[in-house]
DNA sequence: GAGTGGTCTAGACCACATG
DNA sequence: ATGTGGTCTAGACCACTCA
């Protein structure tokens, strides 16, 4: 009983099981919210060991498919619905594929402790020490946006000693450190004066704004927030249905 | 010399073993190409057994931080793009998970040939019929978003005949037409006149404006433009590195 | 108390790529 | 031939959560 669905590329035990298991949740056999069997019922039903179905179960549990709680088994998530894959570009080669000249300045850093806003917005002691960073990225000479950064110091200790004259911060991160979850707002606003003169538009001109807040498991690694001008700037991201392998 | 970063939360070994080659990337100590220790080796490192160690090192590959190979042994990734999961809301659903009641109205429908822009953006004969619909969706009595949007009769000819007096085309199409490939835009701009009496905001208020392309394989399906008041809304996605297996 | 998943062990054989 | 990773076993103990 084990062909329930298409032959696929299935060089290994672990990888039929995932796929048998996703191709039910898929076809909306097993629907969210669904138990599936326990361990112990595949074991039997694949005749094999149980490390070999908690391998397979537990890549499920990191593509977020099912999730798994003790005594209670394993349980089918909420739809993924659709989703997007949107590509976060590095401001530096974003410039460069436009065959811009890429040119980075920073106006502003400094060291200091996380006031109560930032530790609310990033579950950070309010006394932990956090690094500020504004800067200016131009393509062609002209302001393309602007980006205003905290990075917990705690989480990166390397950044109190990197030299951001030179390399943005964003893209020193991400040559640097590793991450693990991320959330974007993206949203609209009117610039502000100051924000007008730096980029160089109109005060009260439409700009997007994209904040980014960035972990490595629970710890909060990164918040920026990047200002650009909404007349000279778009995101774009290619969609798919659902993820697939 | 595991202490280069602060202490994360690690509970079980393998997490452990996870974290240290992760800080070891992180910190540039193990650059890319870096063939990073054996499994063998760290067998001996940590006193545990090779699955233990196996298992750390397959989710660094899942993650995209390392590749292995064997015989060869294993290596420290080129550094990999960020990608993003964007959920797409439908705006009945969304409106109602804020808590408001929502409205729908629709403004406008005109079926008429494609224009030639409109073949342009949708690779379209310039003459293939397409439905034109203007909507606006209410969400507590207030104007929550416009919605303009173009059906391709060609590819929906059901859309000819429905009534979206009652129900936004946009929860119509979710639920009667597939779609494989789909585009998102997003950009900042500034509200006409016409658009920021229709919202009830000021004249040149930052609006964010979110514009879709949907495909069914070769065929377009859809194209909206989905225009909201900047100062109340904002696109919030969710991010995992990108996953190679 | 009982049953689930979470983790770990100490082996084993195989596939693959190099010598 | 050698040494690596890929996979799998048949146990084991623990943590958690329900009854």
């Amino acid at each position: 009983m084990r062909g329930t669905g298409a032959d696929l590329q299935e060089k290994s035990l672990h990888e039929r099981i995932r796929n048998d298991v996703e191709r039910h949740i898929m076809s909306g056999e097993w629907p969210p919210g669904y138990r599936i069997p326990f361990e112990h019922e595949m074991t039997r039903q694949y005749a094999c060991s149980r490390m070999t179905v908690n391998k397979a179960l537990g890549e499920l549990v990191q593509r977020g498919l099912i999730e798994r709680r003790r005594r209670l088994g394993s349980f089918v998530r909420q739809p993924h619905a659709q989703s997007a894959v949107l590509e976060i570009h590095d401001i530096e080669r974003e410039v460069q594929a436009l065959g811009l000249v890429y040119r980075y300045r920073l106006d502003k850093r400094r060291l200091r402790p996380a006031g109560k806003d930032d530790g609310a917005a990033m579950a950070l002691a309010a006394d932990a020490p956090v690094l500020e960073l504004t800067c200016t990225h131009f393509a062609g000479g002209v302001p393309f946006c602007l980006e205003e950064r905290l990075i917990n110091v705690t989480a990166v200790p390397e950044a109190e000693f990197a030299d951001f004259s030179q390399i943005g911060p964003g893209t020193w991160l991400l040559k640097m450190v590793p991450w693990s979850a991320a959330e974007h707002r993206i949203s609209a606003v009117s610039a502000d004066r100051k924000n007008a003169a730096a980029l160089g538009i109109g005060s009260g001109a439409a700009c997007l704004v994209i904040d980014r807040r960035t972990w490595h498991g629970t710890d909060y690694i990164t918040r920026v927030s990047v200002t650009y001008p909404g007349d000279r700037h778009a995101l774009v991201a290619q969609f798919s249905p659902s993820q697939s392998s």
